[in-house]
Order: structure tokens, then sequence, then C-alpha cells
DNA sequence: TATATAATTAAATCATTGCTTAATTGTTTG
DNA sequence: CAAACAATTAAGCAATGATTTAATTATATA
């Protein structure tokens, strides 16, 4: 108990110089998980994975995956609320792909980091 | 119709030269979300962002995000499956870092994303 | 204008998950 | 050995989410 970085808080003894610091900046992180959200599901994942090598349209998409037009178009939403993807029309056809190359490259690395 | 790559799929118009090479390609994606699962939750997210700055034990990580050892403990295993989370103990407490600087590279690049 | 195709939305179902409390397992030290 | 502390596991509840079918909107064209 003589080391001041150690103190007690009833029940744990925990090291505050390590955790006040981070209780600072913790904060910018809030939300963030739903990024992540956004490609934490196979489906969505696939759709990402999908777009990062074509522009794709919904049909495409429900073709590739096996999976009807609606549950593509639910996916599809969540990914465009996230910005993870952006969509154009074209005639009666929507074509979807990657937001940004940040994106991209999120999605690169992680394959990469997958395929260890 | 004379564009061999438009083909029809008794409902869908989609695009065979599109989809094709991805339906080979897309399976090494599978259970890969599994992975974004793990950061896809706030308080996960939190963990691992406090973990790519110090090593902390458990009592640490309940103190830091106000929740119980008990599900610091439950959100631990599943990072720890899924290997973006090592442990190693040093008596009766057990200290958590991630796993590897992938997963550090993962977390910094998103959360530049994120204050975008 | 009527029809066909693409996309979206609504509603319902089924599964998953995050959290809590309570009990249990390790480890150290009095 | 007993007491204290850290971590884990178990069980159960409440909330969220993924998918389907059915209905609706939008666009183009015969």
């Amino acid at each position: 108990m003589s080391d001041p970085a150690v103190e007690t808080c009833s029940v744990f003894r925990f090291n505050a110089a390590k955790v006040e610091p981070l209780q600072r900046e913790i904060g910018q992180v809030e939300g963030m998980a739903q990024m992540f959200k956004g490609l934490a599901d196979d489906t969505r994942l696939k759709i990402a994975y999908a777009l990062s090598r074509e522009e794709l349209c919904g049909c495409d998409l429900a073709v590739l995956l096996g999976i009807s037009a609606a549950a593509v178009s639910h996916h599809l939403r969540t990914l465009r609320q996230l910005r993870l993807v952006r969509s154009r029309r074209e005639g009666k056809v929507v074509y979807y792909s990657l937001a940004d190359q940040h994106v991209m490259r999120i999605i690169e690395q992680s394959l990469a980091h997958w395929k260890e």
C-alpha cells in the first residue's frame, strides 16, 4: 500500500495511474462499435467484400449470396447508414460500392489478418 | 440480351461476368465476421482500446468501465477466443493485452476513420 | 396506361447476445 | 488451514438482430 499508484475501491485493488488517464480518453471510442457491427455479420461482410472488388447492383448481390432481395436491401440499408457503402441509381438499377478507401483498407487488412 | 454478360435467373437479370468470379472467392471471408463481432460492442471495443494503450488486469478494466467483474470476464473470454487479446497470469492477477500489432493497427485505423 | 423488374418497407418469427446475480475455482498470505 | 481477493462459470432475463413472406414504391418500356 506504499505505492501511491495502487488504491482500493472497496472491492478491487486497481492501478489508478493506469486507469485514470484512460478514463479521460475512453469516451472518444463511444459509438464506434457501430462501425464494426456493420461488418460483424457474415452476409454483410460478404457484401462489403464483394463491393471491395466490384460495383454491384442489388440483384447481383442476391444471386451471389443466395438470399432474398429483401434481405440484401436490409443489409445495404445498414451499411449505408453507417457510411460504409454508397449507392448510385442508373435507371431501375441501384449500384453499390464501398464508401471510401478507408473502408477498403480495413477489409483488406482484416482479411490478411484472418488468413494468417 | 445480346450482351453475354447479362443473363436471367428466372427472377433477376444479373451480371454473371461479375458474379461468377466472386462466387468462387467469396468463401474465404466465411467466418471472418466473428472477428468484427469481437469489436462490435462498445464495452468490448473500449476494452480493446484500453489494452491498445496499457496492459491491464481484470479489476482495472472493471473500474475503468464501471461494470461488474463478471461482465469483464465474459468479454475477455470472447476476445481471447477470437485471438484479439492475450493474457498472462502473475500471482492472483491476470493481465491482458492485445494479441498482436495487427489488431492494434485495426483499432488505430478505425479510430482515425471514426474521428473523420 | 399497363406490365415487368428492381428495390424498399412492414410485420412476424426465431436465434443470439449482453448483463446481472449467485456460486465456484485459483492463488496468496495471515 | 482459513480468510481475502481475483477471476471464472452458470443460469436466466431483456433486448437486439437476421431472415422470411407479403405488400408497396419506383422506374422503364411495350
